[in-house]
DNA sequence: AAAACAGCCGTTTTT
DNA sequence: CGGCTGTTTT
């Protein structure tokens, strides 16, 4: 087995019993996944097509995909996500719980306007109500609030009424499909799934309702960066009562530079975590490399020119793509944009405002969605607003009256019963429509004649302050739609594809900017972690709750460990520096910017525990000791070993 | 009843 | 800056 060490093999050809793999980032654990799938198909006779991994991304779904399609000349018909592999049964079996099967998916956005009509009818902030689903619907929590729970029971009718499902209702159903046909488990002899840190409890139970014996996950606790959407890094501690598996932990990190790595231990030093013990500290296998610089900057745009700068002059020695500018959040990326621009760097931003929910992309989606799924007020309520004069909110709901939730046959019913004007326009927007729907198989062409029928570009100028823009991103949809339809997809195909992918295809030729949860999974070369600062990493509303501040540590984790062979670590005045930034021993450092200035190099922080002179204290090497004195975030402790100075960041009180 | 407009708010992370 | 709300105009 080439290009694997023995404890990697081991996991590959491990067999009849449930597997789990535990082990920090960069150590081959999406790598051992992907062998195992192809042991899996070539040694142990797995069929493919009875195969299920569930990966975290689509994007890795496809990449698993490709890579048994190159290496094994075989389709993976069931790698995805497991909203995709849920969107797949339901399909096929949605009718055994009640699901009509050409239901659409609900798009974030439009969810966020229904749960918030429905917040206003019982007195509550959106927000309360959207947790309250995500308990019920993500954590199976049973219900505990009787108004909360009357508007989930209305959002379920709606949602039904429209034959939509959202992310949500995608699992519920599914489990509530799987528990009441047993046998659909039959249809898969083995179930692996990646990033197992970040499954919630409802795919949780999902995966217990699927798989028996024949089961293997991957996952890094210290790498669960969704625990805000109800991802629970804990399944890991149930898989291991619920499963009972073996267990291989993989301690070798073959993507980082040494100093990185210590870098990354040191900060995953001061997490609390219960499940601290279970994951081996990282190894190098590289050598050498460079120390991580840290710099501050006065204010944004002199942090974005030099690291502009810095790029610039990376890019004689590194592909452009393999260069990443991480962000805590996508609001602080225009200084950078600026910058790159200023400098004629091609950029790419990733996670931003997604391709597909933007306004003008939905707007032009709507008119297909309402004709797949004439049901979809949503969607048809857009298109109306695109497409016709005069008929608003009321006429709607006259419409859907008159067609009992379809609102094209709704439409034709209260033709008569309109004022003249509204009939007209009404009237001619549905043979419009029609017109459309006849020409569907070649649905590009279609669509570009539609527009230009219902005068879409004047309406985008009319409506939108940067038509030009969006008329760009509109254009740009249509070169995706022709080159769909060129590889043969049906338009139902492509919806579906829609309705999960987040962004178009990347270029290779690009500088990346991402936000640091888009960049879970990925590696570069070089990593540049701007606006280091209190409020933006940890963020400030994450400060509120110590289980909000250990997943901004876990954060830094993730982003330290995308970087290969250089990490620049920045902030600007605007804010303090982070406090973690003070995890990290002076001496894994290049400060050398901080010696010309004369300055400290950072303001003395908090750590994330507070310790007391006498406190009995715990050291991963020296172990148990005393506090004998505390000066500013260093200890004195006295160890079996002898008496140490050390950050308290790298202490754990002993209870 | 629908559209246009003006002034307000507050900015996480996304399958 | 953008999205929402309440108000005014058609
Ligand atoms: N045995 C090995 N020999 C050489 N290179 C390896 C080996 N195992 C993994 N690698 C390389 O190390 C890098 C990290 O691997 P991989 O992405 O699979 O790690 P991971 O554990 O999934 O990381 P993360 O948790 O950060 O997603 C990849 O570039 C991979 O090719």
């Amino acid at each position: 087995m080439e290009g694997l060490n023995p404890s990697q093999e081991r996991a590959v050809k491990h067999f009849g019993k449930p597997l789990l793999i535990i082990a920090g980032a960069g150590s081959g654990k999406t790598k051992t996944l992907a062998h195992k799938v192809e042991f899996l198909i070539r040694e142990k006779g797995i069929a493919p097509e009875r195969l299920l991994a569930i990966t975290f991304t689509n994007k890795a779904g496809k990449e698993i995909r490709d890579r048994v399609k190159r290496v094994a000349g075989v389709d993976l018909p069931w790698a995805g996500t497991f909203h995709s592999v849920a969107l797949r049964l339901l399909r096929a079996k949605g009718k055994q719980v009640g699901i009509s099967t050409n239901f659409s998916i609900l798009s974030e956005g439009d969810r966020n306007q229904i749960i918030k009509k429905l917040s206003q009818s019982i007195n509550t902030k959106p927000e309360t109500l959207k947790n309250y689903l995500s308990e019920r619907f993500e954590n199976l929590r049973e219900p505990y609030d009787e108004k909360l729970e009357y508007a989930l029971q209305e959002y379920l009718k709606a949602l039904k009424s429209m034959n939509l499902l959202d992310f949500s209702t995608l699992m519920l159903y599914t489990r509530e499909l799987l528990l009441k046909n047993q046998s659909i488990r039959e249809n898969f002899d083995f179930v692996l799934v990646d990033e197992f840190q970040d499954t919630n409890t409802v795919q949780y139970e999902i995966l217990k309702l699927l798989a028996r014996e024949n089961v293997c996950v991957v996952g890094d606790p210290n790498q669960c960066i969704y625990e805000w959407r109800y991802a629970r890094p804990d399944n890991i501690l149930r898989f291991k009562e619920d499963f009972n598996p073996d267990v291989i932990k993989l301690e070798y990190n073959y993507r980082s530079r040494p100093y990185i790595i210590h870098i990354a231990n040191a900060v995953l030093s001061a997490s609390n975590a219960e499940w601290k013990s279970l994951i081996p500290t990282l190894r190098p296998v590289k050598e050498g490399g460079q120390k991580p610089t840290v710099r501050r900057f006065e204010r944004e745009e002199e942090e974005a020119v030099w690291i502009a700068t810095k790029v610039k002059e990376l890019l004689q020695s590194y592909k452009p793509h393999q260069i990443a500018i991480l962000v805590r959040v996508g609001y602080i990326t225009e200084p950078f944009e600026r910058a790159l621009a200023g400098m004629r760097i091609l950029y790419k931003i990733v996670g931003a405002i997604r391709f597909f929910e933007r306004a003008e992309i939905k707007d032009v989606l709507s008119f297909f969605r309402v004709l797949t799924n004439p049901y979809d007020a949503v969607s048809f309520s857009r298109a109306l607003e695109v497409a016709t004069r005069g008929i608003g909110e009321k006429t709607l709901e006259h419409i859907l009256q008159a067609g009992r939730g379809n609102c094209l046959a709704g439409s034709q019913a209260i033709l008569k019963s309109l004022p003249q004007a509204k009939a007209v326009e009404l009237y001619g927007f549905l043979q419009k429509l029609s017109r459309l729907y006849k020409r569907l198989e070649d649905y590009p062409q279609a669509i570009e004649d539609f527009l230009r029928e219902i005068d879409f570009w004047d309406y985008l100028r009319e409506s939108y302050k940067d038509a030009e823009e969006r008329e760009e991103n509109v254009k740009e949809l249509l070169r995706y739609l022709r080159q769909k339809h060129s590889e043969g997809y049906r338009l139902v195909d492509v919806l579906e594809e829609v309705d999960f992918l987040t962004e178009r295809e990347e270029e290779e030729g690009a500088v990346k900017i991402s936000t640091i949860h888009a960049s879970k999974g990925l590696e570069f070369d070089v990593v540049f972690l701007p606006r280091l600062e209190e409020g933006i990493l940890p963020h400030e509303k994450a400060k509120e709750s110590q289980e909000e501040m250990e997943e901004e540590l876990r954060l830094f984790y993730v982003a330290i460990t995308r970087a290969k062979e250089l990490l620049f670590m920045t902030y600007t005045r605007n804010s303090k520096p982070s406090r973690f930034l003070s995890l990290i021993p002076k001496e894994l450092l290049d400060l050398s910017a901080f010696a010309k200035k004369k300055t400290t190099y950072m303001p003395e922080l908090k750590s994330l525990k507070d310790f007391k002179v006498g406190d009995r204290v715990l050291h991963e090497i020296f172990g148990e000791g005393v506090i004998l004195a505390i000066e500013d975030s260093k200890a004195l402790v006295e160890f079996k070993a002898g008496r140490k100075s050390i950050h308290t960041a790298f202490l754990k009180p002993v209870v």
